[in-house]
RNA sequence: GGUGCUAUCGUCUAGUGGCCUAGGACAACGGCCUCUCACGCCGUAAACCCCGGUUCGAGUCCGGGUAGCACUACCA
């Protein structure tokens, strides 16, 4: 009988979420909708001392922002996302979805593990093992050394009820058993075997904050979530073997989820996994939204803030480390959930290319409607004019049309102020490698005479003045570059822009004379 | 150090023994378009880590090497 498809992700909230688990969750979510199954999301807070406030909701957020819906567990209250304050909601009946809340659960696990004999306590300090450590090379708390150590093993019963009586701090250790390969089927790259030497007794659970470690509530959430499928990061993939372990101590075996290890994302130079550091020293975003971090007091960038959209950061992602059945690149979420398949994930890390994220954001900057778009750049064209109150001087519907014509040069809706700024503001300068090349000797006569002929100009509509201009130049002899670059400087400040009649028709007559004359006050003659 | 994973243009990748004279995309470069800067379009350059083996035939399978990465915590 196939299983339903139950798949899960789960960060801890340690910070803001990494670019690299954002893409995690996106395969797993990927992958939970083309089989019709089920989208969860636990947060694994054990780790009681790297909490960081803020993070939980900072990781709801960015994934409700991206488009990556929660099925079960802790999600984003749809109603209240573009509110300040983000709802936090848990829904569903394998909860609660915090593992700091299922700490009873875990206990009755760890009991189990300690009478089935599959994990023992062991009292020994930090400060112990650090010397143990140091004094052995390579010490691995395992079948070779337990036996020395103080522990359950090593220890009489009455010795340890009196320790335990006491309230001495201790952990629970899982019991390896020595030398026996241990299978694990990775479902994209294939069999995987691991000699269980090399593990060593892990922490399952320590007393000090009463929370079990990552590899026992792993386990027993996925278990009792009913997860089918656990699609990780390959960082995981050394532990794999002590998870099978544990399946097997528990007797569930037969119901254990299959594994599936993705490759990292790692730095665009160099090699290493990508970090928050390569970030800040490339000068592009790691993380989805921009996190401010209560606890160190930092602030990294965002994806959302640099004027990314949501759709290019899914493409982007989805294309990094998995290819499509085709030469396709342009994905929509409805798409990949469509093609998404796990065998055509690489096995190899990739390289975090951020120039083809330009791109990627370029293509869908392309498909907004020009008043989407003009929404979306009022923030930047307020801070840029100085607007503090919502009385902008522009109609939207001119914001819209100056965006039409200027959008398909750039890749961010924020540069867009770079390519429409002089619609909103005169320039008072002019750029001096544009005035070198195309301001000329005659310039000002040809712009006093253009005066004129604009003056008269029966209508204001780019065909009319084309019709008027073109002939005018023509019969002076005075050449068209000549006289539209000049032309442009007086109306732009520069050699740059879009076509000049759709500059003027946005200008209207009166701004742009009133530019020319501005212009020919202003520029000293060459 | 140990264990594991991985290895095709600068980058993301296609390739599942003959369709490979190794395909696509980003970036780069050149051209076209044009009143400018862009966009766009067209084109150019650019790769199978090395050595063996299997096979009539290997980028593709196997072995060894090399390199990179990950893991090696009372972190996840």
């Amino acid at each position: 009988m196939e299983r339903r498809v139950r798949v899960r992700f789960a960060p801890s909230p340690t910070g803001a979420l990494h670019i690299g688990g954002v893409r995690t969750a996106l395969y797993n979510y990927l992958f939970a909708r083309q089989h019709g199954g089920d989208m969860l999301l636990r947060i694994e807070d054990t780790d009681s001392t790297r909490f960081v406030p803020g993070a939980e909701e900072y990781i709801l957020e960015a994934l409700a922002w991206l488009g990556i819906e929660i099925d079960e567990g802790l999600r984003a209250k749809k109603s209240q996302i573009k509110n300040d304050k983000l709802q936090i909601e848990s829904v569903g009946s394998h909860g609660p979805y915090r593992q700091s809340e299922r700490r009873e659960i875990y206990h009755t696990y760890v009991k189990q593990l300690l009478d089935s004999g599959h994990a023992y306590i062991a009292f020994d300090t930090p400060e112990e093992l650090e010397a143990k450590r140091a004094e052995i090379p390579n010490f691995q708390y395992d079948a070779r050394t337990r036996m020395s150590m103080r522990n359950s093993l090593t220890m009489s019963a009455e010795e340890v009820s009196e320790l335990l009586a006491k309230g001495e701090k201790y952990v629970v250790r899982f019991k390896v058993e020595p030398n026996e390969d241990v299978h694990v089927h990775d479902l994209i790259r294939g069999e995987v075997v691991i000699n269980s030497n090399i593990l060593d007794d892990k922490v399952l659970y320590k007393s000090a904050d009463d929370l079990p470690t990552y590899h026992l509530a792993n386990i027993v959430d996925d278990h009792l979530m009913e997860v089918s499928h656990v699609i990780r990061g390959e960082e995981w993939l050394p532990s794999a073997p002590l998870h099978v372990l544990l399946y097997r101590a528990f007797g569930w075996e037969d119901t254990m989820p299959q594994f599936a290890h993705l490759p990292l994302l790692l730095k665009p130079d160099g090699n290493g996994k990508l970090s928050k550091r390569d970030g800040d020293r490339l000068g592009f975003p790691v993380f989805p939204l921009e996190f401010h971090n209560q606890k160190d007091g930092t602030v990294s960038s965002g994806y959302r803030e640099s004027g990314y959209l949501p759709e290019a950061v899914i493409n982007f992602l989805a294309l990094l480390g998995w290819h499509g059945s085709g030469d396709k690149e342009m994905y929509t979420m409805e798409e990949l959930i469509q093609d998404f398949s796990l065998d055509r994930v690489s096995k190899a890390g990739a390289k975090f290319d951020y120039e083809k994220g330009k791109w990627f954001n370029h293509q869908y900057l392309q498909l907004r409607s020009n008043e989407e778009l003009a929404e979306m750049f009022l923030p930047t064209l307020k801070e840029k004019l100085a607007i503090t109150n919502d009385q902008l001087p522009f109609d939207k519907s001119m914001v819209a049309t100056v965006i039409g014509l200027t959008k398909d040069r750039v890749n961010f809706v924020p540069e867009l102020w770079e390519q429409t700024n002089f619609f909103f503001v005169a320039p008072t300068e002019y750029d001096e490698k544009s005035l070198k090349k195309r301001w000329k000797e005659d310039s000002p006569k040809h712009m006093t005479e253009l005066l004129e002929v604009l003056e008269n100009a029966p209508a204001w509509d780019a065909e009319t003045l084309d019709g008027i201009v073109m002939p005018w130049i023509e019969a002076k002899e005075y050449g068209v570059g000549i006289v539209m670059n000049a032309f442009r400087i007086c109306l732009v400040g520069a050699a740059r822009g879009p076509h000049i009649w759709a500059i003027t028709d946005v200008l209207g007559k009166e701004e742009t004379l009133k530019r020319v004359k501005t212009a020919l006050e202003k520029i000293p003659n060459p």
